[in-house]
DNA sequence: TGCCAGGCCCTCTTTAGGGCCTT
């Protein structure tokens, strides 16, 4: 389980619930790899009926940009090969897992990968932060950002970056030699009362 | 056309309600 990379994604939609007939109009992701970005994906992708103007505006993808997109199907097609078997990260990823098996289901694929939530685990190891929006999560860590918000690759940029310091601060913390995708996964899970315990008992295992 | 969710987490809790997060 710990040998694969981890794929950051976040999605743009035309709403907030797959559910209710909201689909995605972009996606971008990262791959990391020992703890580096080392690959990037992203695409708009045209979902075949207008958007509100409130996505329009909270987003500034417009209209006009998706008309002249490929369609979902093929750019979930390419999407798919990208995450290959890799492990899933997402900021709030209960949202981007209903979207992304939303999608793959409409083209008769499955999910395969587990999936973990980068906010979750930062309410864990970052109790203090002000919030755990991405946004605030940023600011709080001094994160690298080119300043561009709600857009899918900037955002799956910022949140790969929040993975990458939680990591390392996981590691400087508790002298873990190596982060297992499941040890955060695990960490996700356990009340926030009990995570600092959870991480001392694990990391005196794994001296 | 316009409508809309859901999981986590706290607390004045568990026979519930509401804020936080995501678009």
């Amino acid at each position: 389980m710990g040998n694969y990379s981890i794929i950051v994604l976040d999605f743009e939609t035309t709403g907030l619930s797959p559910g209710y007939g909201d689909r995605t109009i972009e996606v971008g992701a990262v791959l990391i790899k020992n703890n580096q970005i080392i690959d990037r994906f992203q695409s708009l992708m045209n979902p075949g009926m207008r958007i509100s103007s409130f996505i329009e505006s909270y987003t500034g993808i417009t209209n006009k940009m998706l008309r002249s997109s490929p369609s979902i199907t093929e750019v979930m097609q390419n999407f798919a090969s990208f995450m290959a078997q890799n492990h899933l990260v997402a900021h709030n990823a209960s949202f981007d897992r209903r979207f992304l098996d939303a999608e793959l289901n409409r083209i008769n694929k499955q999910r395969r990968q587990e999936f973990a939530c980068s906010m979750l685990v930062s309410r864990r190891l970052y109790p203090e932060a002000p919030s755990h929006s991405l946004a605030t999560l940023v600011r709080y860590k001094k994160l690298k950002t080119g300043g561009v918000y709600h857009r899918a690759l900037a955002d799956a940029e910022m949140t790969g970056h929040l993975w990458v310091s939680m990591v390392n601060d996981l590691k400087s913390e508790y002298k873990f030699r190596t982060i297992p995708f499941d040890l955060m996964q695990r960490l996700s899970k356990v009340s926030k009362t009990n995570a600092p315990a959870f991480l001392k008992r694990l990391a005196g295992k794994d001296d």
